[in-house]
RNA sequence: GCCGGGAUGGCGGAACUGGUAGACGCGCCAGACUCAAAAUCUGGUGAUGGUGACAUCGUGAGAGUUCGAUUCUCUCUCCCGGCACCA
């Protein structure tokens, strides 16, 4: 027996016991009650950074406890492989995109083996290899077979100078980053799926998600962003534009439109550009701007009139047309009717340009302050200054303005979401290849199932300027599946979205090498357990919550929702910012693996903070997560040593004060069950754990009933806390003299028996403040316990000479007298 | 700008459903052990006043509801995440 705490050597043991083992090869059976629990796979940026160690630690907590309760657990690993940061990899260092990326998987892989996740090597997936792409082109042609998938022009970031597109983080202060050429705006054609045929039921089934955070949930609502509103014609007065269409939520306040506004993408604005030279110069400065609503959002509103005017269809006033930079061609119809007194965006506009200010709406109650002079009025309140549709509150006006529309033809009710068709083409080398295949005679033809996987070639020589895919014919040249005659392949290659949206379906049969799924995706899916980072709580959820649909459309899984439970873990940072490369203030994991080993890594980080904080980074503190194992490790042993002859024998009833260890002990059982499983929140928990081994420490210990109270504590505490420290645990579970390993024993259970005390600390209040803390028998009726708090000295002290107003009681806590001084 | 979240001792955090603010840990202070140091152990530790019992103040700022507010409501400040091509 080890007297002093190693470790490297306890953790080296007990991982060599799991892998001879195969403890976490997870096997279908269908007697079994499975859980499946997913951490979301990493990008193999070269190490394992703080914020992996503590999503994957919280996974294989929750993993194991599950399978402490019985279950049969399933957790597997696998990397998020294709991406940008192998390309620039690839520039800085000279090598090819894919020998970075395998080289960062293996180094990874040690890492994540260093510190006993359990999982389940043998599903191990990589989605830059053709086995996993394979499928993933097979379901999107299945969905181009379905009508799901279409080609339209999008607006991407063009590096003018390096003449290549760049993604929005390659884009700083409007330049490229390389280059520092200005951005421009271009459109060019883009593969896109259908994720708005999904909008209504990605909406409706966010109740389904129960065990969801409702942040999440409100997160992912407000970006579908149902909004029912109207579609409303403005007619032009020049003859040679047509009608301008505008999608606006809030028809009732028509009458306060004083201008439109078209969006400089607008086929309108493109059109007047053509024929005039400020306009097209305008619209040439706004396409000087980067393609996120971020940028758009907080620019310096500008515009341009365009000479044009538009007639009002409710009342046939003349109105003129702008073109503005703050419109989005991406919502609604590109072009909106300006109201500047109850839109803030609109006001802000027309108080730059000088434009007219029309007051429509008034406030519905009194208290609502209303200046239109100064601030747009945004509430929605009672019509002013609308002709017959004065005094009309938002809901009649609303009907009444859009059935007035629809009978006079020139406008209806709509519909309108937020959530836009998904972009997956990405003008970029590192990614799976878009298997389809453009023929001069044919047109657009998918590639033939036959002939899957399109593989991206691995050894190329990448210069950062363009895809290679472009320069390298024998990828691209091909046949026409349809007439056989020479054709082209897309030489894009899918958004990596694409790759996390199904990866969770695919560990329950990676190696499955004739179709996407088989019957063990039916067994283990939809996931139990889903963790990650919350920045992913809208992009990467949603996308995957449609993958799912469409895929159970297809026939491929049964249920609805892809992840039963999730937990969203909070930012790691370092001096209040996100830890990562660009800023350099990362913390390496591995170091303090090497100093403290893995047990105390993942004790700290599941101690600093509850999950789905933020944590903030501190060196100090490890040292504290070391220092509970160490001595964890000396009352084991000093308790084993423990000699039996020197020990008394307990004839005797037991005592007020073994009565009382062995309640606290059960006490904190209870705690750490409810806190673990339940709740999620592991700082508490361990934090319930330390005392009980601080309680433990002070307990005297000198009749052999002591003993055994001693080590019924110590295997309850060695148990709860083995999903945490798997390897500490596992050593001094054999140190205690079990055959068995801990890995193999169930989850401790709570003796309610014990949970019972015959007294009760009750704190007295006198008008909400404490002024004593009395102990009572447990039983206690409320008149003895009132008359208890009164006669304290203390107490006394505050109500005398004052007259009792109220008495309130809350059972086993705490008693407030309320009173009032005398007059 | 819009959507979501956060702010509690010197520090990380606790208080779960409106009921003792500061559990647990770090740090710090004092003591024990030691020739000495480290390690370890014991005690103390929100601020102010008081020898003490105790009292007053105190959870980003300001208001409100309540017998009672870190917790609920309103207004504001600062910080973090997301905004569709970072993953």
């Amino acid at each position: 027996m080890e007297s002093q705490y190693n470790p490297k050597k306890v953790e080296e043991q007990a991982q060599q016991y799991w892998q001879l083992h195969k403890t976490f090869q997870a096997v279908e059976d269908p007697l079994k009650e499975k859980f499946y629990c997913l951490s979301m796979f990493p990008y193999p940026s070269g190490t394992l950074h703080v914020g992996h160690v503590r999503n994957y630690t919280i996974g294989d907590v929750i993993s194991r406890y599950q399978r402490m309760q019985g279950k049969n657990v399933l957790q597997p690993i696998g990397w998020d492989a294709f991406g940008l940061p192998a390309e620039n990899a690839a520039i800085k260092h000279e090598v090819p995109p894919a020998d970075w990326t395998y080289q960062n998987i293996a180094h990874m892989s040690q890492q994540f083996k260093r510190l006993g996740f359990g999982y389940d090597w043998n599903r191990e997936i990589t989605t830059c290899k053709p086995d996993y792409y394979h499928w993933e082109q097979w379901f999107f042609i299945q969905l181009y077979e379905k009508g799901l998938v279409y080609r339209k022009n999008a607006t991407v970031n063009w590096d003018p100078v390096d003449q290549t597109v760049l993604a929005n983080e390659q884009v700083i202060d409007g330049r490229g980053w390389r280059s520092h050429a200005k951005v421009e705006r271009r459109e060019i054609p883009q593969w896109f799926l259908k994720i708005t045929a999904y909008a209504e039921e990605l909406l409706q089934d966010l109740d389904k998600l129960s065990e969801w955070p409702l942040q999440v949930k409100t997160m992912q609502k407000n970006w579908i962003g149902k909004a029912e509103g109207a579609l409303i014609q403005f007619k032009t007065t020049a003859e040679t534009t047509e009608n301008i269409e505008i999608f606006t939520t809030r028809p009732d306040t028509l009458f306060g439109v004083t201008y439109l506004a078209l969006a400089p993408e607008h086929p309108v604005s493109l059109k007047l550009a053509e024929k005039n030279v400020l306009i097209a110069n305008f619209l040439s400065e706004c396409r000087n701007v980067k393609v996120a609503e971020a940028e758009l959002a907080t620019i310096e509103k500008r515009g341009l009139d365009t000479g044009l005017k538009a007639i009002n269809p409710i009342n046939q006033q003349e109105i003129p047309v702008w073109i503005a930079n703050y419109v989005l061609m991406d919502y609604g119809s590109g072009a909106i009717m300006a109201v500047p007194a109850h839109d803030h965006r609109d006001f802000e506009f027309a108080n730059i340009y000088h434009l007219p200010i029309r007051q429509v709406i008034k406030p519905a109650n009194a208290n609502s302050d209303c200046h239109v002079e100064t601030s747009a009025f945004t509430e929605k309140g009672i019509l002013i200054n609308s002709e017959k549709f004065n005094e009309l509150t938002y809901d009649e006006a609303f009907k009444a303005i859009v059935q007035y529309l629809t009978e006079k033809n020139v406008g209806k009710r709509q519909v309108h979401w937020r959530l836009r068709d998904w972009g997956v083409s990405r003008q970029r080398y590192w990614g799976a290849p878009i298997p389809m295949i453009y023929c001069e005679s044919c047109g657009t033809v998918p590639v033939p199932f036959h002939e899957l996987p399109v593989v991206l070639p691995e050894k190329v020589a990448f210069d950062g300027v363009g895809s290679p895919l472009k320069k390298m014919s024998e990828f691209y040249k091909t046949t026409c599946p349809k007439c056989g005659q020479a054709a082209e392949r897309e030489t894009d290659t899918f958004d990596t979205f694409m790759e996390s949206s199904w990866y969770y379906a695919r560990f329950a049969c990676p190696n499955q090498s004739e179709k996407m799924f088989d019957k063990r995706t039916n067994y283990w899916t939809p996931v139990d357990q889903y963790i990650g980072g919350i920045e992913h709580a809208i992009l990467h959820l949603l996308y995957s919550r449609f993958f799912h649909k469409a895929m159970r459309d297809l026939g491929l899984v049964q249920s609805d929702e892809p992840f039963t439970r999730l937990l969203t873990q909070g930012m790691v940072l370092k001096d209040g910012a996100k830890m990562s490369k660009s800023l350099g203030n990362t913390v390496d994991p591995q170091s303090l693996v090497e100093q403290y080993g893995a047990d105390t890594v993942r004790l700290f980080l599941m101690f600093a903070s509850p999950p789905e904080q933020s944590l903030e980074w501190s060196d100090a503190g490890v040292e504290g997560a070391f220092r509970f194992l160490k001595r964890l490790w000396q009352i084991v042993v000093q308790h084993v040593g423990q000699s039996q002859t020197e020990l008394n024998s307990s004839g005797s009833p037991i005592t007020a004060i073994q009565k009382e260890f062995r309640r606290f002990c059960h006490e904190i059982i209870r705690k750490v069950t409810d806190d673990i499983g339940r709740r999620h929140i592991f700082n508490t928990a361990i934090a319930a754990m330390m005392e009980l081994l601080n309680t433990i420490q002070a307990y005297h210990c000198e009749t052999k009933r002591d003993h055994m109270l001693v080590k019924e504590a110590l295997e309850a505490l060695l148990l709860m806390l083995s999903p945490i420290t798997p390897h500490i645990t596992h050593a001094l579970w054999r140190i205690l003299g079990h055959e068995d390993a801990i890995i193999n024993q169930p989850w401790p259970k709570v003796d309610l028996e014990a949970l019972q005390r015959e007294t009760l600390d009750v704190v007295v209040q006198v008008n909400g403040k404490v002024r004593a803390q009395i102990t009572v028998a447990a039983k206690i009726d409320n008149k003895t316990l009132e008359k208890a708090a009164l006669e304290h000295e203390n107490v006394k002290r505050h109500i005398t000479g004052k007259e009792l107003q109220k008495v309130i009681i809350v059972p086993n806590k705490l008693i407030n007298i309320v009173v009032k001084e005398n007059v």
